[in-house]
DNA sequence: ATGGTCGGCAACCGA
């Protein structure tokens, strides 16, 4: 079957409710994962989500801050949250998709939220960068995060690093910009590296090609300058690495009333 | 070189 699931950092789901819902009528993805859903779970507009066809919902929020959640239309199995850094933030979750969906090879799905890491790119005088490379280090060592040669597993969400030459507007310009630093790339790169992952918007876009899904809010005109930034990713296992058969970013959301400053970006898949 | 804008939530913090 094919399988579509969208990453998307909606910075606020209660606010920006109507752009996702539409959203998911145009797209339908099969699995939708959200960050930033600023949002406590006992506030979460479930029944919203219900109603568009989204009754498996796998939540970690908070209030005001942060905040992921996989939803989905097919059922999911087993839910985890994993901490890092030995903090309360909610910036992980995942989902095993298994029997229940249909699968007799489990595909486990990984949302993540990844720091964003303040203004100075210098661990010792600013703490948020340090907690970013903190993370990422993390992300490197976790054994949960590493699936087997055979496991299929996918691994999306606003990781707050463009960590490739063209996943910028000028690589010479940010190269001492938080997000494109050298030390963030690298650790970034050793994170994917170290679980087997396939950057999967790269096998089918592959440099030189500009990718970006970022584009910030302090810009007067974000589409005539298009500074952009990669910032989303998508990722699969070996397993599911010939599988991806088609990357979509939805750049006109960037433009909707209200936006997120990150657009949606939906990958399918042969599952 | 600098400041520019959002959202949460009621001060500024985080992005």
């Amino acid at each position: 079957m094919k399988l579509t699931l969208t990453s998307w950092n909606i910075n606020s789901v209660r606010l920006r409710i109507d752009l996702v819902a539409k959203f998911v009528k145009a797209a339908r993805p099969d699995i939708l994962c959200l960050q930033e859903t600023k949002c406590p779970d006992d506030a979460f507009p479930l029944k919203r989500f219900k109603r568009l066809g989204y009754d498996h919902v796998a939540l970690n929020g908070q209030k005001g801050y942060h905040g992921v959640v996989v939803l989905s239309r097919l059922p999911f199995e087993q839910v985890d949250v994993q901490s890092f850094c030995g903090k309360t933030d909610c910036r992980h979750v995942s989902a095993v998709f298994g029997e229940r969906a249909g699968f007799r090879d489990p595909i486990t799905v990984h949302n993540f939220y990844v720091p964003a890491g303040g203004d100075i790119p210098d661990p010792t005088v600013n703490p948020k960068f340090a907690h970013k490379l903190a993370f990422l280090d993390e992300m490197r060592t976790s054994e949960k995060l590493k699936p087997a040669p055979s496991e299929r597993a996918i691994l999306v969400g606003d990781l707050n690093v463009a960590p490739l030459e063209h996943d910028v507007w000028s690589h010479k310009q940010m190269i001492r910009v938080v997000s494109h630093t050298p030390i963030e790339c690298e650790k970034l790169n050793a994170a994917r590296k170290a679980g087997g992952w396939i950057d999967t918007m790269r096998v089918l876009a592959p440099e030189p090609e500009k990718l970006y899904t970022w584009w910030s809010y302090r810009a007067a005109d974000w589409r005539i300058a298009d500074r952009g930034r990669r910032l989303d990713h998508i990722w699969t296992s070996d397993a599911l690495a010939d599988r991806a058969s088609t990357i979509k970013i939805a750049k006109d959301y960037r433009g909707a009333v209200r936006p997120s400053d990150h657009v949606p970006v939906t990958a399918t898949l042969e599952v």
